[in-house]
DNA sequence: CAGAAAATATGATATTTGTCATACAAATTC
DNA sequence: GAATTTGTATGACAAATATCATATTTTCTG
């Protein structure tokens, strides 16, 4: 079983606040799993009953609209938590969380994460804090979503990623994502992404070698996401 | 100097948590203030310092987008809590906050508010079940503005107004929003707005008259919504 | 490796939505 | 109460985007 209390990730997340017997504690009643890419973590109206601590790989969660589309609301990478927000209000997953890479993720019971809450003010802040991360985001992408055109928010998406998952050596976007994907993003059909895709790369602003998305003009791509 | 343990709002916010000497040492505190309609309780990018409990009046929390339309992230209620959000992050406001009506709104002032987030653990529970419930909402409206159409939207947010803010006796929806601002809720230019109000209006599924909007028929608009 | 399935790409077209112009109505100001 | 400003309404048009059809390429499967 692995030890949390050497477990690097921690180190990014709420669980920072814990001190040692906290974390040989929480060693003792977590469960590890390997999430093979394209599989879910939990889908949407799941209850959860607990949290999920990413120790590596990518996940994105997303919501099913009503017209069949997958929206993804946001990405997730190792050292974030998953399952906050359901296991504080309460209620089943309002986002399923679906593996983008093969992951290793460590699960930990409720009743566990509520002995932290009411005993260590420290953690209670560090998920307040994390969870209005999320809303200043989740309200600032709303509002790129409802003003923004889909090429603005195309070129403001690669950004996003190359800054946030960084970039292979051979320059181009480290996380792989399906056009689809991308276009669930940005939020737009992935017709539509595909044919703004191939006009940044005709004009060269980006490159496209087969599943491989690199971008040659970073001055341009902020320019069009104003 | 108003009481707040005699305050009745108070019971609808996190701070029904407060114990009477907690309340009595809040009174002590706070400041009230009248805001008038159409000013601006806080702007984006301000520092707030406290947060402010609304006592009457409803108040949108909007957000200027790079083509300079404001849009409209959420409306708040008496009995909420603005300014939570920057205070947990300490960070500068994200949204501005103006009345949409005449209001009455204390404020507390962050050290207060700190005292009690270390002291008292009910509340901070409450607060952070307000932002876990603001940020399902949130991600719920993204998925809204990235996937239906603005006919749609428009629907979606008619249901929402009466819902949540109800009725005049007349039938009318009770809170009045310019056109602008309505078009700055669901996220569309005003003059779509106007035009697709027209149509439902000459459709007989809403009915304008000067200023009021009254929904005739709720079932079509919930089909409409999808 | 062949064939099937899935993902990517592109064209043609329809629909939605935004923009600009202008008219009209209502509210505000002097 | 006339004049000005502001908000609402509508038409004409352009631009953005979705949809459907169909290649083409890549990946998967046996």
């Amino acid at each position: 079983m692995g030890k949390c209390d050497q477990c690097i990730v921690r180190e990014f997340s709420s669980l920072k606040a814990l001190g040692k017997d906290e974390l040989l504690q929480m060693a003792d009643c977590k469960t590890s799993y390997v999430i093979k890419k394209g599989e879910p973590i939990f889908e949407e109206g799941e209850s959860v009953n607990g949290i999920f601590c990413v120790k590596d790989g990518i996940c994105k969660l997303s919501k099913l609209s009503a017209n069949g589309k997958d929206q993804i609301v946001k990405l997730v990478k190792p050292g974030e938590l998953l399952g906050q927000r359901s296991l504080i209000s309460d209620e089943p997953a309002n986002l399923s969380a679906v593996a983008l890479e093969d992951m290793e993720v460590c699960f930990i019971p409720k009743t566990e994460i509520m002995g932290f809450f009411n005993n260590n003010n420290q953690f209670s802040m560090n998920v307040m804090k994390t969870i209005c991360g999320d809303l200043k985001e989740a309200d600032d992408h709303m509002v790129s979503m409802a003003q923004k055109s889909v090429k603005e928010r195309l070129a403001e998406t690669l950004l996003y990623l190359e800054d946030t998952f960084g970039k292979n050596s051979d320059g181009s976007l480290h996380i792989q994502l399906s056009r689809e994907e991308l276009a669930g993003m940005i939020g737009t059909a992935t017709e539509s992404c595909i044919r703004l895709l191939s006009e940044l790369n005709k004009i060269g602003i980006i490159d496209l070698t087969g599943k491989k998305i690199t971008i040659l003009d970073r001055n341009k791509l902020k320019r069009m996401a104003e």
